[in-house]
RNA sequence: CGCGGGGUAGAGCAGUAGGUAGCUCGUCGGGCUCAUAACCCGAAGGUCGCUGGUUCGAGUCCAGUCCCCGCUACCA
């Protein structure tokens, strides 16, 4: 079905304000490597673009805390991401930057199209402004208290004690989170994208037209911002950190990341072409070129709405074919988080499993989080290579290596006569190039490693029933088949695992002495032989090694570390509030209370629904400790309330006082409570 | 509250257009000994979150409901 000519593959641009770790391996990388791979070796002329995005704010506020220049920080950890990929075989094409002249230029042309074309629309509003910092505030950079709550600590954007969203200009007292001081309204200009106008056009190509060929996370989530109706959205930031806008009234403005990074795309591709000397236009602008985005789930609505959106402004552009978002993976049953160190960085990997990137490059495909939310799990990193790279694998490798140097000093027997088992298992093997072929093309890789390692399960099972080191003492002529055959599936194997474990491969290719010059996706299918009688093989070794319970341990130690880090590193003793009067203190009626019920509050993760007995009565408190307790477990628990609070609705449910807690050191919460059992409830503190 | 994804054997997942519930790992039993105590065969184990509906027939369609994750923090 495929009539494209050529492919653009592109992986998301790494944020280059930290190193990458497995989450992005798993989620964006390995897939897309493999799918490019996969190509390759189908004979495809194949673009596969990547590199790293430089600018936004984030990198400033690490810049000045740090005490360096933006280019320090990107120019530090372009230099180790850039490493990682090559280290695990990510195969781009081309890996630029986002502050290279050539992508300043692409990106500043772009915007020059789309406003000569008359695509945006200019607006000047009044933005809060620090006057001390000389910028105007993100969201996210004001702080104030909530209209609607009284939270004082509401961000610019959304309250988080509530949860309402409002404008930053709707708190009252605002304050920058930059300097503390109070912000002035300065008025601004700004270009927008009008996103509306794109509406039914990406609600006809996305909603409609990929309605059956796109995964159903990216479907549903471009269908509810579509539904949800797209507004303008600004491509221009006040920043002097990025590329200039370089239009009229654009000084000391930029571009907005969101709309240079895609952009990176193209200029990367430009690169790319120009050190081949080749022409990078049609990859992007030729309707048989297929354009896939691999990306993370938190791309989806810029490569799905946004950038199409601009890709359509500009008019020349192709649009993607599909973009195979993931989901995210979670590291032994907790987020991937940078600042809490909480990851498996992929250059500390490689010095703790030297040559291993197969190992892990497997085991996040075999558990990639391609339809939900996965958890990497140490454990299951060794099952995998434990049980399946070296048992399964690796063995069958070793088997057919070991026997033929044995039997036959390395020299391929030639085929006799063969059995019905013979071709059958023949026509297998030539069936799994399609097989594979399969689930890639429809971006399920997953399934395409349990495929491949079904092809070794073939040859495993092929030699247990045939018996080879039975047959050579009855019927050595027979073995010679038997071997022959043997080897043409771990030939397959050679050629087959190529884009899934490419090192492997390479070795595998070493131990049967053969190359990938001579032996394509396709000749697995169609050639009689892989491997012909009489070529010699080499004395091989071992494909994948176990790894024992010790090495993994030394990784959950090194996790438990981190933990304990975070934990003694949140651990700030908060300074003495200002002096409360006698009076002040006995406004507070504080009682011993006894938890009579609990239950969760619907919907929620925070709020458990309190009967709690207090003497005077038994009433409802609605309390936020669900994420540290569970209902059935705190029932008959003695606790501190404050009965006279003003009772507040929470969802819905009036809430009659407040228990008191202390935070512990691991983050948990911890009752606070008489420890004597001659405290009865209702006794009052003082 | 709303929106998106998910809820299928101990764990991780498939289940395409509705027709007797599958795969991998793990467990148990057996076989084999060429091989990194690896491999091969067999078995046990599921009321497919729950309730109701459509249908001759539903994991698969419809309605309702519960739970988990995300949409909010540096992060794919």
């Amino acid at each position: 079905m495929s009539t494209f000519n050529r492919y653009t593959i592109t992986a998301a641009l790494p944020y280059t304000n930290g190193p990458v770790h497995i989450g992005h391996l798993a989620g964006v990388y390995v897939p897309a490597d493999i799918y490019a791979r996969y190509l390759r070796l189908n004979g495809k002329d194949v673009a596969f673009i990547c590199g790293s995005d430089e600018h936004g704010v984030p990198i400033t506020l690490k810049a000045k805390k740090e005490g360096v220049t933006p280019q320090d920080i990107v120019d530090k950890y372009h230099a180790i991401i850039k490493n990682s990929f090559l280290d695990f075989g990510i195969t781009f094409d081309n890996y630029s930057r986002t502050t290279s002249k050539i992508h300043h230029e692409t990106a500043s042309e772009f915007f020059k199209t789309l406003y000569d074309n008359g695509k945006f629309i200019e607006e000047t509003n009044e933005q809060l402004y620090d006057a001390e910092a000389n910028q105007f505030l993100a969201d996210r950079f004001v702080v104030g208290t909530c209209p609607k709550c009284g939270n004082e600590e509401s961000y610019g954007d959304q309250c988080e004690s509530c949860g309402t969203s409002h404008n930053a200009t709707d708190l009252i007292n605002p304050k920058s989170a930059i300097t503390g001081n109070k912000p002035s309204l300065k008025a601004t200009t700004h270009w927008f994208l009008p996103l509306d106008q794109y509406q039914a056009f990406l609600q006809e190509w996305i909603v409609e037209g990929h309605k059956h060929d796109w995964k159903a996370n990216v479907l549903g989530q471009v269908k509810s911002w579509i539904d949800d109706g797209l507004r303008p959205r600004a491509v221009t930031r006040d920043l002097d950190w990025g590329i200039p806008v370089p239009v009229e009234g654009g000084d000391g403005k930029v571009l907005y990341v969101w709309f240079d990074a895609p952009i990176g795309y193209i200029s990367s591709t430009k690169e790319w072409a120009k050190n081949m000397g080749k022409d990078w236009e049609p990859y992007w602008k030729s309707d048989d070129t297929k354009l896939v985005h691999f990306i993370g789930k938190d791309n989806i609505v810029f490569h799905c709405i946004i950038f199409p959106a601009m890709l359509k402004a500009e008019g020349s552009y192709i649009l993607p074919e599909n973009v195979p978002a993931n989901e995210f993976l979670n590291l032994e049953g907790n987020k991937i988080s940078t600042s809490k160190n909480w990851a498996v960085w992929l250059h500390e990997y490689l010095e703790d499993f030297p040559g291993k990137q197969d190992v892990l490059r497997y085991a996040l495909t075999a558990s990639a989080p391609e339809t939900k939310d996965n958890d990497f799990t140490w454990k299951d990193f060794q099952a995998r290579n434990n049980n399946e790279l070296v048992a399964i694998f690796g063995n069958f490798i070793n088997r057919v290596v070991v026997l033929t140097n044995k039997y036959y000093n390395g020299v391929v027997p030639e085929q006799g006569e063969l059995t019905e088992v013979d071709t059958a298992t023949l026509e297998k093997l030539a069936e799994y190039p399609a097989i594979i072929s399969k689930s890639i093309e429809r971006y399920r890789f997953r399934e395409a490693s349990q495929e491949l390692m079904n092809l070794a399960r073939l040859g495993n099972k092929y030699l247990a029933d045939e018996e080879p080191w039975k047959q050579v003492k009855v019927d050595p002529k027979r073995v010679e088949t038997i071997m022959n055959i043997a080897l043409q599936i771990a030939a397959g194997l050679a050629v087959l695992s190529e884009p899934l474990l490419p090192f492997s491969s390479e070795k595998l290719k070493g131990f049967l002495n053969i190359s990938t010059a001579d032996l394509t996706w396709k000749t697995v299918t169609n050639q009689e032989t892989l491997i012909p009688g009489g070529h010699t093989i080499n004395k091989g070794g071992l494909l994948f090694a176990k790894i024992e319970d010790e090495e993994i341990q030394v990784q959950l130690d090194k996790l438990a570390a981190s933990k304990k880090l975070n934990e003694l590193a949140n651990k700030v003793i908060e300074p003495q509030k200002e002096t409360a009067t006698f009076e002040d203190f006995t406004k507070l009626d504080m009682r011993v209370g006894t938890i009579v019920e609990a239950a969760k509050m619907p919907k929620t993760k925070k709020l458990l629904i309190l009967k709690v007995n207090v003497g005077l009565d038994t009433r409802t408190i609605v309390s936020g400790i669900a994420e540290h307790f569970k209902p059935a477990d705190i029932i008959g628990q003695k606790v501190t309330v404050l009965i006279n609070l003003a009772p507040r609705k929470l969802r819905g449910v009036e809430s009659e006082g407040m228990i008191l807690m202390a935070d512990t050191a691991d983050g948990g919460l911890s009752f606070v409570a008489p420890t004597s059992e001659n405290c009865t409830n209702g006794e009052a503190i003082s």
